[in-house]
DNA sequence: AGCTACTATATCGAATCGATATGATTGAAA
DNA sequence: TTTCAATCATATCGATTCGATATAGTAGCT
């Protein structure tokens, strides 16, 4: 999921390490060390995902560089269903969501509706369950209605996806 | 936090690994895997927190007992300041808010708050800065309208938690 | 009897975290 | 003008956690 953030966030142009970590803290998309980026940036340059720059910059800096076959690894993790739970892994893909053609969001929309669905449904069993106390029960009912608000806010999203098109 | 989370399900009765996992999955703190239950059973009994009954129970199970320093512990965890920020991390504290005196519980709460509305205000800057897409875009409004209901919800708690007392 | 599903404990390698080491640069106060 | 703290930048360490898998017993069904 950081190599998903981070050949996003190399779409927008070329950077070095440094950078992509406050870029990922300053989203806020989970709390990233530095102990992820570097060997994530090692891994995706034995992929081929990324190329270090021959010149560094006028710091003196490592450039990471999108490659083809790293912009065709991040279509596809973007797409994968598989990993639509999780829901910083959600966060990064919402944001880089433009790179997927309008068939495959819909379709990665959809199926995080269908997840939030369910995530609901065994909150509300959890709540019947739970006996514990005032705070166990309002933290379990207020996260089924926040949860709840996440799937009209994505069926919202299909919707105006979806109107224009047959 | 896991071992605040197996702590505060011990506090219910006595159990065993397995069974914790299970309930630890129910309850949908986050995806706890049993490579984390088993080592953190093991450091929780290296620190006197826990106890091995002699006598397993009926289908030889090994059912694990808190003792009076885990109680301690646990209160000290769920009391403790500094790990306040991480979601999943406060919604373990919220199920065993109970077990904190009413003064704690507050202190704990107020700082919830402050935590979100700072997030907030870097989800605001955020968007103003984001030209990315859309998507992007409204990912970020999403989630700070979420924020924002986390901090009534967690202040009405405070408001419910001080009316009555001076 | 055979089979699938579930219960239960446990470990493995890889990924990640939080902390820290190192050194360079920058900017502002002493 | 030096010095001192803060930030930039790369990197690694030990501990923790993840996801997958191994192993084996039990349940219930057909």
């Amino acid at each position: 999921m950081i190599e998903t953030a981070i050949l996003g966030l190399l779409t927008e142009g070329d950077a070095h390490g440094y950078g992509l970590h406050r870029r990922l803290i300053d989203m806020g998309f989970w709390r990233v060390s530095f102990g992820s980026v570097y060997p994530a940036l090692r891994r995706l340059k034995a992929a081929g995902a990324v190329e270090v720059s021959e010149t560094k910059d006028e710091k003196g800096r490592k450039q990471y560089r999108l490659t083809e076959t790293g912009r065709a690894m991040l279509i596809s993790q973007l797409g994968d269903m598989d990993t639509v739970d999780n829901t910083s892994g959600f966060r990064v893909r919402m944001t880089f969501l433009d790179l997927l053609s309008g068939q495959d969001r819909v379709a990665v929309l959809a199926k995080r509706a269908e997840i939030l669905k369910d995530r609901i449904n065994a909150a509300r069993v959890s709540v019947a369950e739970t006996t514990r106390s005032v705070y166990a029960r309002s933290e379990i009912e207020h996260r089924a209605a926040s949860m709840q608000r996440d799937v009209e806010w994505v069926e919202s999203l299909i919707m105006q996806e979806t109107k224009g098109t047959s």
